[in-house]
DNA sequence: ACCCCGATGTAGACAGCGTCTACAGGAGTT
DNA sequence: AACTCCTGTAGACGCTGTCTACATCGGGGT
């Protein structure tokens, strides 16, 4: 194996394991057993390595909300769960992968995963008839609108937000009612 | 005027003028005219002053939403598009109060200020007669949910992921329909 | 066979960062 | 007057990303 797809991988586990502050390429260098300055020959610069491991964090999720079985209602709601899910399970990517600062927005990879899976999700909702397709409103802007409330759903939920005093849902209930919200 | 408060004040105008990524105690010292170890004296790292800045944008986000005019469904829709317009005016502020990495979570000034615009929010969804409420949904749930939604749409706003290939929404838009999805 | 050159990896250096420690002055108390 | 706490300064340390100089090695052209 190349040290690139190494250093990739390394990086992928050190994420997975000790969370996005600890993905340093120094760190990486040496969990990959490689000089502190061998990264540098197949990266630009961190941004572009940890691009490269939010690319495949894209590519992750989109292979949960691919193929899914089950009517268009049905697969529209498990692939709700499944984003949500996946930013439970898997924190440090999730937020990676939405970390500005962190990745190169440039890089068409990158950009090329992220819309694959908006547009995967986009292809799910316009096959459901929620209320909100019934009144005429743009089939894109509700799955906008309603990825936005489920990504809002996971983010706050990892922030720790959402359990205030007295009030502890569980991220169930609430994407529940996000579901009812939007599937009527 | 006390170092204590200069220091804050720097902080939060680097920040708003800068991004977060310049908010460093040495630069917020400079800036200040002070030396690079004198925040220090007042904070006990950096997070404990990034915290107090937080703080300060969550008292801010909570006086925009504090004694709108209007019967309670349009002082909803008003906190809604406020929270949404807070992020898109105040984009590294938004950002440093969502970033568990920056500031101190353990501090209580700042969990109180978000407990509080969280707790404002509640009220204005409970005094509205929404379709999940009359369904028998937790308010607080809803709350919850819709606040999650909102937060979503800015995230991902500023993220700069909603305006794909072909496809490029407005926040007003986007939000019009979220509100329409919970409000109906 | 030889040479050369590009690709790959290493080691050292540099500036910037947060944080710790030693030190200096100044204000208030006893 | 002496002592103590508060505030500020300056230097140091280890960490980071990145740059540069140098070594090594393998394949292609002469």
């Amino acid at each position: 194996m190349g040290t690139r797809q190494r250093l990739i991988d390394t990086a992928s586990e050190l994420l997975a394991g000790e969370g996005v502050d600890a993905v340093t390429l120094r760190g990486i260098a040496k969990a990959a057993g490689v000089s502190h300055g061998a990264p540098l020959r197949h990266f630009s610069g961190r941004a572009e390595l940890l691009s490269a491991v939010a690319t495949r964090g894209y590519a992750d999720l989109l292979a949960r909300g691919d193929q899914l079985p089950g009517s268009p209602r049905e697969r529209l709601t498990a692939a709700c769960h499944s984003y949500v899910d996946f930013a439970l399970t898997n924190p440090a990517m999730f937020e990676l992968m939405f970390r500005r600062d962190l990745v190169d927005t440039t890089d068409p990879a990158l950009s090329a995963a992220a819309s694959g899976v908006f547009d995967t999700f986009a292809v799910l909702v316009a096959a459901v008839p929620t209320p909100l397709a019934r009144s005429g409103a743009d089939l894109r802007l509700v799955a906008a609108s309603l990825w936005a409330a489920l990504h809002g759903l996971a983010q706050l939920w990892l922030w720790g937000g959402l359990a205030g005093a007295s009030f502890a849902p569980s991220p169930e209930s609430a994407l529940a009612v996000t579901l009812d919200a939007y599937l009527g």
